[in-house]
DNA sequence: GGGGCCATCATACCTTGGTGTCGGTCCGCG
DNA sequence: CGCGGACCGACACCAAGGTATGATGGCCCC
């Protein structure tokens, strides 16, 4: 228990911004806090910059020299789920705000701001990015899970979930019933399934990848 | 088919501004647009007025005389969740709007706006209410099923929807396969859930209010 | 041509689920 | 006190799920 700290990997905190003073002293609040930090000056930078595997958050101007912090915002939303942004910004204006929080902005923070606001803005995104990298986690799996099925076992599976009995699926299928048990069998054993209320909410969560 | 449009109700847009001008512009431009308009000068006044059951939404002014904007869509977040709220405000800030984004409001818009935006939002909100009356319709009629069970039914059906055979619930339970079956049974039939499958969904959509 | 994968089906066997009927105890309520 | 409901359980019976073994044929690729 004593080194367990030790060995959990630190979240990162990357900020964003193009004046030097606040990265400056960005990086040092964050440091001073526990956590490790990352600064860019622009957002084409951070782009090319490789994905970590700890948490982390991304505290970013709105604007900036290249990309705009909300033109930064879409290119990530896909990319990295499990990193939360804290927007932060000079003059912000309403609309500016309101689509930053649209899009799912964490929080949205005007300059000049009171240290401890941001301090648990930060530690409300590492929280996030943790649940958000676990849940990605396991929908990659899931993922992964469902694709080494055939064609035949996912037509199955969907109807398994569905709640059909075999002697249905058979039908809808046009196949023996002992055909689709042996389909079904496979496809329990390649989910990793270990009861149909399993497999009914692995198609739960998987219900988006499902239909693309 | 003929008079499907005119049997069905026409979804209302409620306004809560103080100022005069504002409510008969927005109300004029409601009613043009096809909707029904109800206004109020404050928040109070609004809260006694009973619930409609047509999809509906709020423009609200964020400063008002007796309850702020912020304070009335804390009241009704959990009363109406059918009735999405569009915040309108002369002088914005941005703390003010992130805290009404945050609160779930679907748009927040400064005056003057333009006429488009606000009837594209309202159309939105109007969606969106549909959308969310149609689910607490769902939600309130498997409450209601699931409050007509016993605790022992309760008892079983978290089991089966965790997977366990009915052996295993029995012996959980420290009571004969045979009994597990009868409530199991009895359950099933007062769920109206035709499959397991369908159960499990239920309950997926109930775990909020099982664990309560 | 052979090996691998997929899909199909069959036979046989066992387990599990589901229902109906019947009977019993306990408890609370009018 | 009698009634209803919850809870428990047994017997019987049938439907459905699950597995093992084995076999056939199509297809692709080396």
């Amino acid at each position: 228990m004593g080194n367990r700290a030790a060995l959990m990997s630190t979240p990162t905190v990357f900020v964003v911004d193009d004046d030097v003073s606040v990265r400056e002293s960005l990086e040092l609040l964050i440091q001073s806090a526990g956590w490790r930090s990352e600064t860019f000056d622009s957002a084409v930078p951070f782009l090319s910059r490789p994905h970590v595997a700890v948490p982390s958050c991304l505290i970013l101007d709105v604007s900036l020299p290249d990309l705009d912090g909300l033109e930064l915002q879409k290119r990530i939303a896909d990319d990295r789920v499990d990193m939360p942004i804290i927007f932060i910004t000079g003059y912000g204006d309403v609309p500016t705000t309101v689509r930053a929080m649209k899009a799912g902005a964490l929080e949205f923070l005007t300059k000049p701001f009171v240290d401890d606001v941001l301090l648990s803005a930060i530690d409300h995104a590492i929280e996030r990015s943790r649940a958000a990298a676990e849940f990605a986690a396991t929908v990659r799996g899931l993922r992964e899970r469902y694709a080494s099925l055939t064609r035949r076992e996912r037509e199955v599976m969907a109807l398994v979930v569905s709640g059909r009995l075999n002697k249905q699926v058979a039908a809808e299928l046009a196949i023996s019933e002992i055909t689709v048990k042996a389909h079904r069998g496979k496809m329990m054993r390649k989910m990793r399934a270990d009861s149909l209320a399993d497999l009914v909410n692995m198609a739960a969560t998987l219900s988006p990848q499902m239909r693309g």
